[in-house]
RNA sequence: GCCGGUGUGGCGGAAUGGUAGACGCAGCGGAUUCAAAAUCCGCCGGGGGCGACCCCGUGGGGGUUCGAGUCCCCCCACCGGCACCA
């Protein structure tokens, strides 16, 4: 009689030994071996928060698959891990408890591998690296230097976001609603020198690549146009009447030239030279100019439209119509930082303007109609701003040279055509993206390589001194940058002319650690920032896989990085864009519980407070009613989080890896439930029980089961290959489960069930491989299952000898008729007619219309 | 406001234009058990009929088609991104 203990599942058991095994067996150590094709599977570095999340685990499963899978069909697999290390939350950390920054991330990064570890990841641990380690900082000083040399970096001054919590300076793009992103203080502007990456000179060779980005979410592509955000438009100057000296001429930029006769007034920025010369010689004027200044974006939901303008009774002559002239408005609607930083308000189409107009009492003139102007109500007849899509056919009544019917794109040509024949103006075209700030007045990052000497001025640092380390010796005790007040560190000599010099103290945006991170894990402790030789073979990332939250910024430098790498001599030429597919999965979530307190406010309880009676979701401790928020985004504050480290614990690594991938799929969010993550136990549990008793079977079966399990099973392959190739791993699991039962039911003799549940074992490798391992070796499978090689569906076993076709009466299922597969047409069609719902249904008569799709349906039409 | 996305049982979700609801959860019934746990078997969109069966059903309304969850048009709701970007 079996020992019922031998089959048992038990993964605190099983687990470490085959982790241990892999390890021992150097199997996820990728090499260059033989002429096997090459796959670089990469998910998203983490941050050191401190501990992983199930969010973490959900991500990292998907790259094992793939990785695992893509192991398993032949290839070299480059599956690396590693840690974004730099930031401002280990600062945070040492200004709250006193600590180092250093120990601080190196400490999470020990918890961090200690819980990604027994996860069972294929991963090639011996590539690891932190953002931190001076080994990696030191070469990306070095890139630093050669884009320095390249005229990719440089210097200016600028109005940056000053966050004054942390006391740094953020990109336009770390602003939202004009609050640091993330200390969520109010940013304030300030002028400093800053370093800039010249991304903008890329713009439009980043945003045309993108169209070949095949395998990339077209929604992160849409995004990143945006962002980049490329318009055509015509620049040109107005001649201004009693203007200040050195203001003859107001620069201004339009993509709406076509409606240039129906300007009514010319807007500046606040920050508009004019503006600000004007400032200085009124105070009234400056009080309004710093006014405009403060609104920025934050009030406007406040503001709500409140457009303020001021007339500084200054005139332009309108360049079509000298005699014409138009007021010069201070408005606090424009940016300096776009276009010339002002404009031309067309009060009839854009509703800015328009609101401006109404409320300043200036002309609103229409220079277009819609086409069918029908019950159209104009906006100089009270209606609101007519701005049609410009692929929309309109028609011209006012245009700039257009006359009746045609699409704005063409009514803009021609109206930058007839400016540039007149020497009025010239088209341009401008874009959205701005040069990438990366200067930072932080400790924990990237120290910028470069040093200032009183006769040489900025001079870079030389290779051979890299890496510039940063000093460990610093305090946290004050707001601002330890490295500005350190006694020593900024003490150095001149590269150039060894004069006594200073260091820069800013270091670098942590953008630029996650940059090129992909690039260094190919040659992760190369002398160099890569290996030519490595980076030509691994490069690019074949799969890449992470969150939507990255679908801009991180992704948007990287493709500029892998640009200003080429260009240095970093990577080569085919790593333009240095990720072939991406992957952008969902969140984990989980329901939230919450009760009320008498005054209403929300009391949060933990799932384990938590059970179910009669269907309504009640406390364990006094029955209390629960109200149930689904699908909630994970959060500390609602009690809500679930730890990896408690399934492990509670139900093993397999469990967690399967239940993350099933139910939803992975560009969606899954929702964890504690009954799913019991069922996915139970399931593991009963794959091993039936794998165990497999042994068990009679030699043989009654005939035919051994060929219907085998069918099965070569149909399981195929669905599963299928899935698991299309990032449907939640179909994959689906029918791993419809072919468990089918194995479990089968009457099938012994060799067949062991083929089949081996089989099974392989299937499920990918996402449980710690219990695939075991079942292997149960039942007998040579060596490790994790370096063998993928089961392939054998194509006569995936068709049937028969077929059922449903029969449709006038597209409604009535009946069905089983034929052999490869019966002819018109046999069918004698058997279809013959079939007695088919009979009743025609009542004597002739059918209409007979369709019979082969292999797949029959439509009787009467 | 603009740009995307999504909408299918009590829940998560399946479905190359071809039997809607695979698979899982929850629920119900049964077997096993002294009893329970564990396990196994079955049922499980709504309505009607004793029954063979019939009617309705994929957010709403139209359309294309022999046939629509799937394609087209209009609308609604929710989610996400962007935004005084000229």
């Amino acid at each position: 009689m079996k020992d019922p203990l031998m089959s048992r599942y038990t993964p605190s058991e099983i687990e470490p030994r085959w982790q241990a095994a892999w390890t021992e067996a150097e199997t996820f150590v990728a090499t260059r071996e033989g002429d096997k094709p090459k796959y670089y599977v990469l998910e998203m570095f983490p941050y050191p928060s401190g501990r992983i999340h199930i969010g973490h685990v959900r991500n990292y499963t998907m790259g094992d698959v793939i990785a695992r899978y893509k192991k398993a069909t032949g290839h070299n697999v480059l599956h690396p891990m590693g840690f974004d290390a730099f930031g401002m939350p280990a600062e945070n950390a040492a200004m709250a408890s006193g600590g180092h920054p250093k120990d601080w991330t190196y400490g999470n990064i020990d918890t961090m591998v200690g819980q990604m570890k027994p996860l069972g990841f294929g991963l090639d641990w011996s590539r690891m690296f932190a953002t931190c380690d001076p080994e990696y900082y030191g070469q990306q000083q070095a890139l630093f230097l050669d884009f320095l040399d390249a005229g990719l970096v440089y210097r200016k001054n600028a109005v940056v976001n000053w966050d004054p919590v942390d006391m740094t300076v953020l990109a336009n793009e770390q602003v939202i609603d004009g609050k640091g992103w993330r200390s969520g203080a109010e940013v304030e502007r300030r002028e400093l020198t800053q370093w800039f990456f010249k991304i903008s000179d890329m713009a439009d060779e980043l945003l045309e690549a993108i169209d070949g980005l095949d395998d990339w979410p077209a929604k992160v592509k849409l995004m990143q146009a945006n962002w980049i955000g490329r318009s055509r438009g015509l620049q040109f100057a107005f001649s201004t009447v009693d203007a200040p000296e050195g203001f003859d001429r107001i620069e201004v930029y339009t993509t709406r030239p076509d409606t240039l006769m129906g300007a009514s007034f010319v807007g500046i920025s606040p920050d508009h030279p004019l503006a600000r010369h004007l400032e200085r010689h009124d105070p009234d004027v400056a009080a309004f100019c710093a006014e405009a200044r403060r609104g920025g974006t934050t009030e406007e939901a406040l503001e709500k439209a409140e457009k303020l303008g001021r007339d500084t009774g200054i005139r332009v002559r309108h360049p079509f119509d000298t005699s014409w002239e138009l007021p010069v408005y201070i408005a606090n609607f424009i940016l300096m930082d776009y276009g010339t930083g002002a404009i031309f308000g067309c009060p009839a189409h854009d509703q800015r303007d328009l609101d401006f107009a109404r409320k300043y009492d200036l002309p609103v003139v229409s220079t277009f109609v819609p086409a069918d102007a029908d019950a159209h109500t104009r906006p100089e007849d009270g209606g609101g701003a007519y701005v049609p899509p410009k692929g929309d056919i309109v028609d011209y009544v006012n245009g700039l040279r257009a006359k009746g019917q045609m699409t704005g794109e063409v009514a803009v040509e021609q109206a930058i055509a007839l400016c540039e024949e007149n020497g009025v103006g010239q088209g341009v075209t401008k874009f959205r993206l701005r040069d990438w700030g990366l200067s930072r007045q932080r400790y924990w990052g990237c120290p910028i390589p470069v040093v200032h000497c009183d006769s040489c001025g900025v001079v870079p640092e030389k290779k051979e001194n890299l890496p510039v380390r940063l000093p460990d010796d610093v305090s946290f005790d004050v707001p601002g940058n330890p490295l500005d007040r350190h006694p020593t560190w900024r003490d150095t000599s001149c590269p150039k002319c060894g004069a006594a010099a200073r260091r820069e103290t800013d270091t670098m945006d942590t953008f630029v650690d996650s940059s090129w991170y992909f690039a260094r894990f190919t040659a992760p402790h190369a002398a160099t920032p890569t290996d030519p030789e490595a980076a030509a073979y691994w490069m690019n990332v074949d799969q890449y896989i992470g969150g939507i939250e990255h679908a801009i910024l991180h992704l948007l430098y990287s493709r500029f990085f892998a640009r200003a790498m080429i260009a240095t001599g970093h990577l080569p030429e085919t790593a333009k864009e240095p990720f072939n597919a991406l992957f952008t999965q969902g969140m984990v979530t989980h329901a939230i519980y919450q009760t009320r307190r008498p005054d209403g406010r929300p009391v949060y309880h933990y799932p384990e407070a938590v059970e179910l009676r009669d269907g309504e979701a009640v406390l364990k401790e006094d029955g209390t009613r629960v109200e149930v928020i689904p699908s909630a985004k994970m959060s500390k504050s609602k009690n809500n989080v679930v730890d990896p480290a408690d399934i492990i614990s509670r139900y093993g690594a397999d469990t967690a890896r399967w239940f993350v991938l099933s139910d939803s799929p992975p560009e969606r969010d899954v929702e964890w439930t504690a009954s799913g993550a019991d069922a996915t136990h139970k399931h593991l549990a009963r794959v091993y029980r039936i794998a165990s008793e497999v042994s068990d079977a009679p030699e043989a079966g009654p005939n035919g089961a051994d060929e219907a399990l085998l069918k099965a099973m070569h149909k399981c392959i195929f669905e599963v290959t299928q899935g698991i190739e299309s990032f449907g791993f939640n179909a994959a699991i689906a029918k791993l489960y419809a072919f468990t039962a089918t194995l479990q039911k089968s009457d099938a003799g012994r060799e067949a069930k062991r083929q089949a549940a081996r089989t099974l074992a392989q299937l499920m490798a990918p996402m449980t491989p710690h219990l695939s391992e075991e079942i292997w070796h149960m039942l007998g499978g040579e060596g490790l299952l994790a370096e063998q090689p993928w089961p392939t569906a054998d194509e006569a076993m995936l068709v049937d000898d028969s077929v059922t076709l449903p029969i449709q009466i006038n597209g409604k299922r009535r009946s069905e008729i089983t034929v052999a597969k490869d019966l002819a047409k018109d046999a069918v069609e004698a058997l279809v007619l013959e079939d007695a719902a088919v009979q009743k249904a025609l009542d004597g008569g002739a059918p209409k219309k007979l369709i019979v799709v082969p292999g797949r349906i029959v439509n009787v039409v009467v």
